[in-house]
DNA sequence: ATAATATGCGTATACGTATACCCTATGGTG
DNA sequence: CACCATAGGGTATACGTATACGCATATTAT
């Protein structure tokens, strides 16, 4: 029944020392129930002895489950060094012991939204599922995702949580938190309030917290005025750009809620330049909350997001799909950090 | 010779297609130079037509090679959320990047290093090699690494470069580095110097950092007096929790060299809230460049690390180790950046 | 012209695991 | 006591690729 045992063990040495056949090695381990609980103790120390380990490709390829997650990271269309934003590095973190916790293994890539990741990865094999993060404009490149779907991918993504997203996704509520920002601005006495970001369909996200903004202003029987909204991506010179295109308008403001950390820090730069005081000529809410908010002067009122809760939702939104359980659209709440930056 | 095409495409699918046996089809599209020019166009061309990808488990089973490489980052011990150092996130750019450059995929694992984490990746054929992040303390658990040098595991570590080091080593110059910061300090006039960094065996990185700085101060005929190094690790409170020390000996300093931007931000806010008017009363140097080195107040002189050159140069070292090519010890230059924490 | 290479490709098989299927002892049921 | 279910585990095989060999034909060398 067997052979004897050789360099690296395999299941079969560990069969021929236990005396039973390689597949009962393979149940056992596996957890089978149809097998002794004898048996079963004895292949285990065996297998521990030995330093005996699964070989991941001969299980995979034989199962077609890989026990491996795919997180493809679009980043923003800077071709120069890794100026990633820290807040989806944060996130990563959160999303690595996830899977660590499940079982699984993180293959991870960074990606051009414009590449054909969504062949790449498709099936070599490589990923039970993928996980999409990035602010990423999947309004132009809605095709992918559509295709994406269409090849029955298993995948999850991180953005604006609507009826129509297409495929599933999973995020922070973008609304609500416009809603605090525009409250708590509203609520120390700000009436013209800016949004800097970008407001159309291909940032969804940005989008959401503008709406919040516009919904909390309309509360309190003010209006959000267009003019107040500039454009801007997730960086610091555009928010910087922004800041300095809202001063050139010449309309006045009291107050900017701005789409991110990046966008409000360099809006604050050019606002501090411009010769105005903060918070008391202009107060500035950001969001994401990284680790440079609370070292600005003055230090940063944001929106924090739940990075532990979106890890852990992505990561097992991602499985329950794979399973083909049913898994219900979920949003996670935000919190408003107060600063200096909105302090009367 | 064949069967014909099914649904998920295989080598068989092509090779009946083609006209032409599986192993040809292997053979063509690896690029063995024993297939005729023409055969290989054909298969080639029926692959991407029918959007073909080798089968990566079938095909390191086979082979025994993974083309992936697995990322042990290694936490500080802070039991807490996912506070990652910047640093080493921006590495993690950087590296994905080569990676890519090269083929290879990335497996990425969050370690403690108290855990058995040089066994699990060892043999369940995961990965070609693995690359170890994080400041470690490798002192303590040496038998780790040695327990990986004993295994003949391909791996490669960012740390401290010096000839005891066990198994391939990349890292910064940290001594040159130190040399750099300890020079600037002279020459604005300083002339005692404070450092606040673990100087022990157990952090080499920051003890190199330590002795190029000496080195400095030794060549300007100061002396380093001992009584101004302060154990720290990489972290605001560490950071504070130094400086406030050193404040608390009473001796007289007026210049620190903290061994990273996280402690140096931690230091800056012990001092300022000492009283202390930064340059002025006390210069102050970071090290590593993190985004909020620019945003403190005053901005941080720091010194930075070459990350792009530092991913480059891990992934390449391991690749060589696993080929088995003669890889030769190397060290990163870095830089000093000087901002207004230095300017007198 | 014949032997020696080289070229291009088919045959056979191995990589290590997981699973469908089958077989043998039990033990319980009527 | 014949009957069937169940537990426990063996036999055979598939997953899809890569590679050692062998065998023709074509190409040189002698």
């Amino acid at each position: 029944m067997g052979r004897p045992p050789s360099a690296k063990p395999t299941s079969f040495d560990i069969a021929y020392l236990a005396g039973v056949s390689q597949p009962t090695v393979s149940r056992a381990l596996r957890g089978s129930k149809s097998v002794s609980a004898a048996t079963r103790a004895n292949i285990e120390r065996i297998a521990r002895e030995l330093n005996y380990t699964v070989d991941k490709n001969a299980s995979s390829l034989r199962s077609q489950r890989t026990h491996t997650l795919a997180l493809l990271f679009f980043e923003d269309p800077t071709p120069d060094q890794s100026m990633i934003n820290p807040f989806f590095l944060s996130m990563l973190g959160s999303i690595t012991r996830q899977c660590a916790l499940r079982g699984y293994d993180l293959l991870i890539s960074f990606q051009q939204m414009h590449n054909d990741w969504h062949v790449a990865y498709q099936d070599s094999h490589r990923s039970d599922g993928i996980i999409l993060l990035g602010y990423g404009d999947y309004q132009t490149y809605r095709a992918k995702l559509e295709h994406l779907v269409e090849m029955d991918t298993k995948f999850v993504r991180w953005g604006s949580v609507s009826d129509d997203s297409i495929g599933l996704t999973v995020g922070s509520d973008n609304i609500g938190a416009g809603v605090q920002a525009g409250e708590h601005l509203v609520a120390i006495g700000r009436k013209a309030i800016a949004f800097l970001g970008d407001a159309s369909d291909h940032a969804p996200e940005f989008q959401d917290r503008y709406t919040g903004l516009c919904r909390a202003m309309a509360a309190a029987a003010l209006t959000a005025d267009p003019a107040l909204q500039q454009d801007a991506v997730s960086s610091e010179e555009s928010g910087y750009a922004a800041a300095q295109a809202l001063l050139a308008s010449a309309k006045p403001f009291d107050a900017i809620f701005a789409a991110s950390d990046l966008i409000a820090i360099g809006a604050m730069r050019a606002l501090t330049e411009a010769g105005l005081r903060l918070p008391h000529d202009v107060a500035i809410i950001g969001f994401d909350d990284i680790p440079a908010a609370s070292l600005t002067s003055p230090t940063l009122t944001t929106v924090m997001q739940d990075l532990k809760g979106a890890g852990e939702l992505l990561v097992d939104a991602l499985l329950a799909r794979i399973g083909d359980a049913p898994v219900e659209r979920s949003v996670l709440p935000t919190r408003l950090i107060k600063r200096q930056s909105t302090a009367v």
